[in-house]
RNA sequence: GCCCCCGUGGCCCAACUGGCAGAGGCGGCCGACUUAAAAUCGGCGUGUUGCGGGUUCGAGUCCCGCCGGGGGCACCA
């Protein structure tokens, strides 16, 4: 007999694929329609095993939809923009276009043996200009409704290197090539009106049923509705047009704690102050040098600089408070001032210790344990959760005992009775900036004039291509020293005039690229009639790293798109469903060098005994748990290597057994070599029972029961994701199988079922098994097995019953027994009696085909 | 710093709406086949469900507090 030959099996199934244009789709209205999408990738160059992870899942999903009647969509594209292109342009030279559209050539290739049920057809890359051209359309069109706009914002700006660095390209305060250390610089940039949405984006997490609950929640914290005060402390020795300081607290019932009021350091107060002092200038310049993620802000040390200006409090206007410049207070958040209550609030607390300013307890503990001490005395801090009562000590509008949230709506409301300020509904969302100062992007299509201002460009000069030739040995964004590119006659008056050299954020391109797929190649952004049927997107599959942003942009680019008519008005949440899938990890492999710092060392290097590893030359090596796969690390597998070594079954297999798919799998050598022992014995069982003549035999029921109880929990398993309990119940029959003497027909039907059944996991082997059983036709597209119901119930049942909840005895019981019948069965089992001793039982609980519990 | 998730056998992990802790895989051990090995086949599972408390007839599952690991934090995609 020959042997289970991957490589041969899945070239051949893949061409059969192809030549029969199985996966091409096209709208029918007689079936339903399944739209299926896996995040597209970035084109670094190679396809990782998280790649291989996700499509998978895809897969399995798509495949299993074809098969119950639906018109399956399920395309690939490539998320192609972005630094990688131009950083490989400045480090190796070349453009950034060869570069990633070799990248791209390389990963389709490297793809295809996977053997996915992806249209091809429909593949684009967001760098083409025929994809981004319709960008800019839809960017003139949110242009001409108000839905995009310009300001001044914060950037990290490289003084050697002239360029604005991302987040990720600033080191310690540092830029990444030049070293210099970085400033914050503000720049006039375009942004999308996210924040108008903020409501509306927040409101409908709710109507998203079949998203993570995680996901939702993280969106939901990302948007922040906060209800607070907003009010004006009227100043005292403070510059012209400065007599009042809006701020806005979240705490207005800590009001009688106040003992400063901070601002930001880009407060109009601070610029103001900036021009007439130098030592102001010098602050904020040392602020404005901090990185502008949230997370530096709240990790560094908290500074402040004493303006010698003073407000008055709003209760009393003989105490007066100073005001400080401090680097913890975002100018883009309320209103760019809050009034610090040390007593109550950590970062504060941590300011006044440090500038020696009062903290005023306002409420304590109702019970202080044993130890506490109030901030005031040199302890934390005090925070309650909103919803816990405390005493008040300096109340103004509420009983002495009462919880936060009950204080917070007294006090809005007192200070609202009293002319202090209003109560306002906020949420954190800013807007979103899209301007980016770099080549490699969609270029932004306006025109700037110097007597019409920013003139849009005409439609049907779209697009505004990405000029090829240009260099990346100098500093700076290429497209801002481009002469003919750059310099273009204004499309309003014709006189001389500079282009927007600006690009696109890359998120722009991700978050509508799902839409045009439904026609890719359509002269419109998108064919209404295409998105009418296909939309939304029914199942959308990709890593939780994108649980916020691309999320919720896309979220925002739904709308805007129904907005400005370029979407129909049912893709507002055009993704009915997410699931968000886990990493693939491995072991880290390292030894020391001289200096005690670790070196890394490739999988393939290793070589595994008895749990210990080692290398070639004997060296033992530490094993590190596994993490996330990295390159720097050397803990990665090559899904090309593995494929070639075992096939693309195998890898697809692996990456959905062992770990529910939304947590993270660990590969391991061992693992996939068991996959590959595993496929190889299905191959060996099928082949053996095609060749089977026996006639039929009492086990056949047997057999068939249990194949039905399969068909029912795999179906189960693939329908909610729970990819690793199918196919352990698969592992499981297969066993079943392998062992039963039931009769040739019987053995039969279980290895073709069990070829369907597998067929969404490994496509491949399942037709060669089809094929070889006699099945019809490709099994790619058969009907899925359905249960038999008549099949799945037993005629009895095993009952545990339990005395005061330990297992004691067990009966066996037809499984419709009426629960008092059983009660009865129960008390009068011999080890009941025994248990009792004679005891009356106070409670018999019976859960019906469960347990029985007897409480004593 | 803030927000979120996860801890079950030597390892990866199952366990429905709270109902007998064990489905599946790895490793290990024993055996069969073989001159031998590989491959293949059969068999073998007592463990403080991270720790401490609580709710319940009953907790891996729900609640509170710790410990450990991981993820996100607006210019990485």
């Amino acid at each position: 007999m020959s042997r289970y030959a991957p490589a041969e099996i899945e070239a051949r199934w893949q061409k059969a694929w192809d030549k029969a244009g199985t996966f091409t789709a096209r709208r029918d209205e007689t079936r339903p329609k399944y739209y299926v999408l896996e995040m597209f990738p970035y084109p670094s160059g190679r396809i990782h095993i998280g790649h291989v992870r996700n499509y998978t899942m895809g897969d399995v999903v798509a495949r299993y939809k074809r098969s119950t009647g639906h018109n399956v969509l399920h395309p690939m594209g490539w998320d192609a923009f972005g630094m990688p292109a131009e950083n490989a342009a400045m480090a190796i030279g070349g453009h950034p276009k060869d570069w990633t559209y070799g990248n791209i050539d390389t990963m389709r290739d490297q793809m295809k043996p996977l053997g996915l049920s992806i249209d091809w057809s429909r593949e684009f890359a967001t760098c083409d200009p025929e994809y981004y051209g319709q960008q800019q359309a839809l960017f003139l069109d949110f242009l001409e409704k108000g839905l995009v706009y310009r300001k001044n914002a914060v950037v990290n700006w490289d003084p050697v290197d002239m360029t604005v660095l991302a987040n990720e390209q600033v080191e310690n305060g540092r830029g990444w090539r030049s070293g210099a250390p970085v400033e914050r610089r503000e720049l006039t940039q375009w942004f999308f009106k996210i924040s108008d949405m903020s409501e509306e984006l927040l409101d409908a997490l709710d109507g998203l049923d079949d998203w993570p609950a995680k996901v939702k929640l993280m969106q939901a914290n990302w948007i922040g509705r906060s209800r607070g005060l907003q009010f004006a402390f009227s100043t005292v020795d403070a510059p012209e047009e400065f007599d009042r300081i809006e701020v806005y607290t979240t705490r207005p019932d800590t009001l009688m704690g106040a003992s400063f009021v901070g601002i930001s350091p880009d407060h109009p107060l601070a610029r103001q102050l900036e021009r007439h002092d130098d030592k102001v200038a010098d602050f904020n310049a040392e602020c404005r040098r901090m990185g502008t993620s949230e997370e530096e802000m709240e990790k560094a040390e908290k500074r402040g600089f004493d303006t010698g200006i003073r407000v008055r409090h709003p209760f009393d206007t003989s105490w007066e408070l100073p005001v400080y410049i401090a680097n913890f207070i975002l100018m883009d958040y309320g209103t760019g001032a809050i009034f610090g209550c040390p007593a109550h609030d950590p970062r504060d607390l941590e300011f006044a210790r440090k500038y020696d300013l009062p903290v005023i307890p306002t409420f304590e503990p109702l019970a202080p344990e044993q130890g506490w001490l109030a901030p005031d005395q040199g302890g934390e801090a005090f925070v309650p959760a909103k919803t816990d009562k405390v005493r008040w000590t300096r109340p103004f509008a509420w009983d002495e005992e009462a919880d936060g949230q009950a204080a917070i709506e007294a006090a809005i409301r007192f200070c609202e009775d009293n002319g202090v300020g209003h109560g306002v509904t906020k949420f954190r969302l800013r807007d979103w900036g899209l301007s980016r100062q770099r080549y490699w992007g969609c270029p932004i299509p306006v025109v700037h004039c110097d007597s019409c201002g920013v003139v849009p460009e005409k439609k049907e000069n779209l697009p505004v291509r990405l000029p090829d030739d240009v260099s990346f040995d100098k500093p700076g964004n290429p497209l801002d020293r481009h002469p003919t590119w750059r310099d273009v006659p204004c499309p309003s008056c014709g006189a001389p005039a500079k282009r927007e050299t600006d690009t696109m954020d890359t998120f722009v391109d991700s978050s509508w690229y799902f839409a045009r797929f439904t026609s890719p190649r359509a002269e419109v952004p998108v064919e209404a009639a295409d998105a009418e049927y296909w939309m939304n997107v029914d199942q959308y599959i990709g890593g939780i790293e994108h649980a916020i942003l691309h999320l919720l942009y896309s979220r925002f680019f739904a709308r805007a798109m129904i907005e400005t008519g370029n979407l129909p008005a049912k893709c507002a949440e055009p993704f009915d469903a997410l699931f968000t899938q886990g990493m693939v990890t491995h072991a880290i492999f390292q030894t020391r060098d001289e200096k005690g710092r670790p070196v890394y060392h490739l999988p393939e290097d290793v070589e595994l005994r008895d749990g210990r590893g080692f290398l070639a030359d004997g060296t033992e090596v530490e094993i590190v748990p596994s993490a996330k796969m990295s390159k720097s690390k050397k803990n990665v597998v090559d899904p090309v290597s593995i494929i070639q070594q075992f096939g693309a079954d195998t890898a697809r297999w692996f990456v959905l057994s062992d770990s529910p798919p939304e947590r993270d799998v660990e590969w391991t050598a061992a693992g996939a070599e068991a996959a590959h022992k595993h496929l190889s014995r299905v191959w060996r069982i099928a082949a053996e029972v095609a060749e089977a003549t026996t006639g039929p035999q009492p086990s056949d029921e047997a057999l068939k029961r249990e194949l039905h109880k399969t068909i029912d929990e795999v179906t189960k398993g693939v329908e909610s994701f729970g990819f690793n309990a199918a196919i352990a119940r698969l592992y499981a029959f297969t066993n079943t199988l392998a062992k039963s003497d039931a009769g040739a027909a019987a053995r039969k039907e279980a290895a073709i079922t069990l070829a369907q059944l597998m067929s969404p996991m490994t496509p491949h082997l399942a037709e060669e098994i089809w094929q070889m059983l006699g099945g019809e036709g490709l099994v790619t597209d058969s009907d899925w097995p359905v249960a038999d119901p008549a099949l799945l119930v037993e005629d009895e049942v095993v009952l545990p019953i339990q005395v005061n909840g330990k297992r004691r005895a067990e009966i066996s019981v037809p499984r419709d027994m009426p629960k008092e019948e059983v009660e009865k069965l129960a008390l009068a089992h011999e080890a009941v009696v025994r248990t009792l001793e004679g005891a009356q039982p106070r409670k018999v609980i019976v859960v019906p085909g469960r347990i029985v519990n007897v409480v004593a």
